[in-house]
DNA sequence: TTAAGTGTAATAAACACAATTACAGTTTTG
DNA sequence: CAAAACTGTAATTGTGTTTATTACACTTAA
């Protein structure tokens, strides 16, 4: 199982937006399919974008800081995904040879490059569309 | 650590277009500091793909099956990468609920726009052009 | 015929992520 | 004010993925 940590996010304002109120984490922990510790933890990072508040105590939960159509995935990729599109190689180079020298600063710029591209697509979706596509099935 | 058979691969064939000759996994997996059998699979992979060639026996080892210049960082993908840029969410939903049946299939065509940007990206990119630009440091 | 390679299976080690348990702290409500 | 129902968070365990390692049969050049 890779990070879907994205997946789960989203899916957590998705709920959000169509509730249009507070929710608390054991409903959306079901809805998701996952456990509602793994849920607070994201909603901890989704409060720290401002994308979401949360209440503490009874009939505490989530809800939605703005409107779903100011929040893009990107803002939603942004406050949860820790990894890069390309992961970047962390090993030490061979320092005999030309090329094991200079690679990393080389495909440094290449995953950039592609991180850029996926922000780009990212930020041209909104909450609020994802909202309407699947009101349409 | 995570997945890193792309940079592995990339920086093998960096290694055989400088060469321009036959190198062995040995000396591969030394440039790449990793494993010769790690390296070897990798091979397979881009051998498969119709980017190298390899020989085995005495003096064995790969050599680039075809100019630098025709050589995208796209095909290298296309050889080694097994996960797409953005993971999809493999669980089953919970069917009582709404957005947890359909998003699914929204964020699937996300992630399709995700992949199909670095795609865009990586086509766009040689292997001769990352040898000029390791040149000159 | 031997030395030096590849091809490949099998297994172990390392790592990342998710799940779970536990509990202190907060807030509403009766 | 006490109980109920939450969040916040640490600590630990489980699970799957990736990399490393060992081993050895097969291939080929010299």
């Amino acid at each position: 199982m890779v990070n879907q940590q994205f997946n789960f996010a989203v899916h957590i304002l998705t709920v959000l937006a169509v509730t249009r109120g507070v929710v608390d984490s054991q409903t959306l922990a079901r809805s998701v399919n996952t456990n509602p510790v793994v849920v607070r933890r994201l909603l901890l990072a989704l409060r720290a974008a401002g994308l979401i508040e949360t209440q503490a105590g009874k009939n505490g939960g989530a809800k939605l800081a703005r409107d779903p159509r100011r929040i893009t995935l990107l803002q939603i990729y942004d406050a949860v995904e820790p990894r890069p599109v390309l992961a970047m190689n962390e090993r030490k180079a061979a320092r005999h040879c030309f090329v094991s020298c200079n690679i990393k600063t080389v495909m440094a710029t290449v995953a950039k490059g592609a991180e850029i591209a996926v922000r780009k697509h990212l930020r041209g979706i909104t909450l609020h569309r994802l909202q309407q596509k699947i009101r349409r099935g």
